[in-house]
DNA sequence: TTGTATGCGTTATCAA
DNA sequence: TTGATAACGCATACAA
């Protein structure tokens, strides 16, 4: 009853080879149907579970996914995750979740779990850290990007279209008349935050406005990040007409600011933020963002990273998914 | 260089048997310095990594432990798997996170994971689905409650005094003249729960308050069942003078749903909330709220499991640590 | 339909 | 100091 028996006592146990035990645990039909009864039964009341390691040591799997975040502080991700996890159920695989704290260690720890194949599979959510680790490994074992990504990356990855939406945002800026518009962005060399940096530069441009390097200001993607950046902005003594963050949190730091600096939202400025959080809804006035199809990102990251695992072909390695801009009252 | 090579391969590489690459993998001194250098120059060249299905298996043990988490979207927890992380850091473990979104059979799944030896021990934040299968398994395998826990369990836990905690903030509202006190708790049957809503009649009891059912009220810790929650009593023509609310989200929600309604905060209402999330700094005005240690109880929580895990006493199997009240601008 | 025996990649025991 | 070899728990090719 107590203790885990192994398959060996099950045989014993049942008076059979540990053989037709492991047949009966995998439910061969090469089995008569009275043995299995007679295996089940000792199963059964042993309690036995077969031990998962040496399975997968003699089929080199594990049917098990990882998913690599930098931190779970980061409310985005939690819906894409529930994505990956709705198309890991289904397709039997059980679904991980590591944090690397953006430590290149730590991300190298979990990685490492790819190399001993404690993991059949990899998805970074979000970026990573160390290019040259990645880059080495994506050519041997399964591994998605998830809505961050690299220049020249072979592995599959899903995102949305960052330099189209961050264009569309500020052309929604430009349409409500906001003409001296800053950029809250955050210094982490991330691809999609180039992209959404060079949307909102050629956006100004197209539409003639000249560009004010002072007006690019950059945050930690964190609500108190955003409340500094604007701070500091102001007490220079320059106050755009508008800002469009690259992060929901961001945008909700610079409407408090403002507010308690007595500015008037959206009249003396406009806010646009990015990923439609939670809190951009919570928010008074509710912020304007962009929004990314957050399931639909996990699960098609999920989807491509199990048809690697599995072999079968993926035509469409790079999947981008359309954005939203959602208009709510930080914008006239 | 490319394709993971196994111990043999290496030793038949150096020149040595796999007995010596696997003491010079584990530093034995039982190692000429001189084999050792050979065998590691081989290990480079290779880009060998030892496969850990084959180490675990062998020992036995797999060094990761596993968090059951309900959902991501969470904000208290994350820094609570902070504290949790810099423990299992510190003392060799991985941390691998998973999560139920409340649903028994993939808590079952992942419990699995125990009885099959794919990790040593779980730590549940918060609480748990299935009573009887975890008091069935607590009894054989190393397993903690961080913040959640059941009357009779036997296994270790550390969590606030939550009844201590409920009662301290309705003292304050009743110290600051609030009267009229609302809970707004959650129907989930947790003990935290119970115990908060105890701490709640027992301190208005004391003050020799009657108690009016109707202003016990039921949201699912979420900002929206907050709003919604006080939506339904101020429909009703009821209007406390205060709300406790058992999260910071839905403090948030009946904070922004007042304000909506034109009633004000703290003056005609005060609210204080639980758990000190970040929402609660963000909103204006911002939320008095219970504290609690985040990163200490995951600390505490992994230092228990670990010590469980190898087999070390545990003299304090309960640790109860210190709450705090947190008084901000939306009580007066 | 069942059993025997081998191997998955390690570590550890025992000899040499 | 090193090597041969037996486990660890399982799945499966092959034999019966």
């Amino acid at each position: 009853m107590i203790g885990i028996a192994t398959i060996k006592e099950i045989a014993k146990l049942a008076g059979v080879s540990i053989a037709t035990v492991s047949r009966t645990l995998n439910n061969s039909p090469a089995v008569s149907e009275k043995t299995k009864q007679k295996v089940r039964k000792v199963i059964a009341q042993t309690d036995y579970s077969p031990n998962v390691l040496g399975r997968n040591l003699r089929l080199n799997q594990t049917r098990t996914v990882l998913v690599i975040l930098q931190t779970l502080a980061n409310a985005f991700f939690s819906k894409v995750i529930r994505g990956m996890e709705r198309i890991a159920n289904e397709r039997g695989y059980k679904l991980l979740i590591c944090m690397t704290n953006a430590k290149e260690e730590s991300e190298r720890n979990y990685l490492d779990m790819l190399l001993n194949r404690q993991v059949d599979g990899i998805i970074f959510a979000g970026s990573f850290i160390n290019e040259t680790n990645i880059l080495d490994l994506e050519k041997r074992f399964p591994m998605v990007t998830c809505t961050g990504y690299l220049q020249h990356q072979t592995m599959p990855y899903v995102s949305i279209d960052d330099y189209q939406a961050a264009y569309d945002a500020i052309c929604v800026l430009l349409g409500k008349g906001y003409r001296n518009i800053a950029m809250l962005s955050v210094a982490n060399g991330f691809l999609s935050t180039a992209l959404r940096e060079k949307g909102y530069l050629d956006a100004l441009k197209d539409y003639g406005i000249s560009i004010d390097p002072s007006m690019m200001i950059y945050g930690d993607y964190g609500f108190t990040s955003g409340a500094a950046a604007i701070s500091a902005l102001l007490d220079q003594g320059k106050l755009p007409d508008a800002v469009f963050a690259i992060s929901d949190n961001m945008a909700a730091g610079v409407l408090q600011t403002c507010l308690d600096r007595g500015i008037q939202i959206p009249q003396e400025l406009g806010i646009i933020g990015f990923d439609n959080n939670n809190i951009s809804r919570y928010m008074r006035p509710q912020l304007s963002t962009v929004g990314q199809p957050r399931a639909e990102l996990g699960e098609v990251a999920m989807n491509l990273l199990i048809d690697q695992i599995e072999g079968k072909d993926i035509p469409q390695r790079k999947v981008i998914l359309p954005h939203e801009i959602i208009l709510r009252d930080s914008t006239r």
